[in-house]
DNA sequence: AATAAGGTCAACCGCGTTTCT
DNA sequence: CAGAAACGCGGTTGACCTTAT
């Protein structure tokens, strides 16, 4: 047996608000509240609604301060920078940005900023987002901002990739993993020795491009702490640089910014898309930085809990 | 000018989580 | 502590608008 309508669906109005229904729940809102129930709320503000369409309707459209129209660059980063470390949590990226609800972003990602990323960015459609954090990590969580690292604890059943390389490692090989990235660098990491971090994350991206060496967004993420392996244009440096300043940056986004950057620099050869305009991912990806100091704040500005980064 | 195709976005739906009793 | 009620979220839908043919 399924759940309980939340009203009866046959003597509540559906479709559009028209102006008198808005300006009915508008006076409610301001003069009485929530009133800690929006199921009771259109009765009491004689409105033919089921209380979650007034709950949506005031907080998407009425609620003081929504800002609507054209989203800024800045925006669009920050959009960006979080979907790309959390995934589609509308309601966390809608915190960042002030006046903006979840559901217009995830409207505006959807039809219109996906695809900007997408033209510019061609491997993009391979990728998925990444589903929420492991418990296990939900009970000893690092921050961004934290230098301390737990030990490497992965499932040795388990398929991981090594980021930049067209293999995949079980996790009793991850220790040789360095000695691989020093025989084995046919794929432009440059100095493979200068590859020095490894984001592990298990299964969460589509299985690598037999097409391409080098893996776009997947499962793990590679740096190199002094930018000599390609990055010769600013944003390559720039993800390095924060790295140097005390805060990893964990962008699948930037990964994807950094790996494209290096590409349309030649460093990978072909499979470059002719379309791009390289000024729209320097404008969205110019600056990985997060608001707050790097860091990410939930609703009630505590930070989050993040994936570690494994130091080899 | 008419029609089709594509884009946009407000609203709905269903389900997981949280709070209440 | 368990079950019910309510909340909140993300995915999806469909009406309306715009652009292309």
């Amino acid at each position: 047996m399924g759940r309980a309508p939340c009203c009866d669906k046959a003597n509540v109005k559906r479709g559009p608000w028209s102006p008198e229904e808005d300006a009915k729940l508008r006076d409610y809102m301001e003069k009485n509240g929530t009133g800690g129930n929006w199921i009771a709320l259109p009765q009491k503000a004689d409105l033919k609604r089921c209380g979650k369409s007034c709950r949506l309707r005031w907080l998407n459209y009425l609620r003081p301060n929504i800002k609507h129209g054209e989203f800024s660059i800045e925006e669009d980063r920050v959009i960006c920078t979080l979907y790309a470390t959390i995934g589609s949590r509308w309601s966390i990226i809608a915190a960042q940005l002030p006046g903006r609800t979840d559901n217009d972003i995830k409207n505006y990602w959807n039809t219109k900023l996906k695809k900007k990323l997408m033209s510019v960015i061609p491997q993009f459609n391979q990728r998925k987002a990444p589903p929420p954090f492991p418990d296990s990590y939900q009970n000893s969580p690092l921050s961004l901002s934290s230098q301390m690292l737990p030990p490497l604890s992965l499932d040795s059943s388990s398929q991981y990739y090594a980021c930049g390389l067209n293999k995949q490692f079980a996790s009793h090989e991850f220790a040789s993993l360095p000695q691989y990235l020093s025989t084995n660098d046919n794929n432009s990491l440059g100095n493979p020795n200068n590859c020095s971090s490894f984001q592990a994350q298990e299964g969460y991206y589509s299985p690598l491009k037999e097409s391409n060496n080098f893996m776009f967004g997947g499962e793990g993420s590679c740096s190199c702490s002094d930018g000599s392996s390609g990055g010769q244009i600013g944003q390559t440096r720039e993800i390095i640089k924060q790295e140097e300043m005390g805060f990893q940056d964990y962008s699948i986004y930037s990964d994807y910014a950094y790996q494209y950057v290096e590409k349309t620099n030649g460093y990978f050869g072909e499979n470059i898309a002719e379309s791009y305009d390289l000024e729209d991912v320097k404008k969205l990806m110019g600056s990985t930085s997060l608001s707050c100091n790097g860091s990410i704040l939930d609703e009630n500005k505590e930070e989050l809990k993040l994936m570690p980064m494994y130091y080899f």
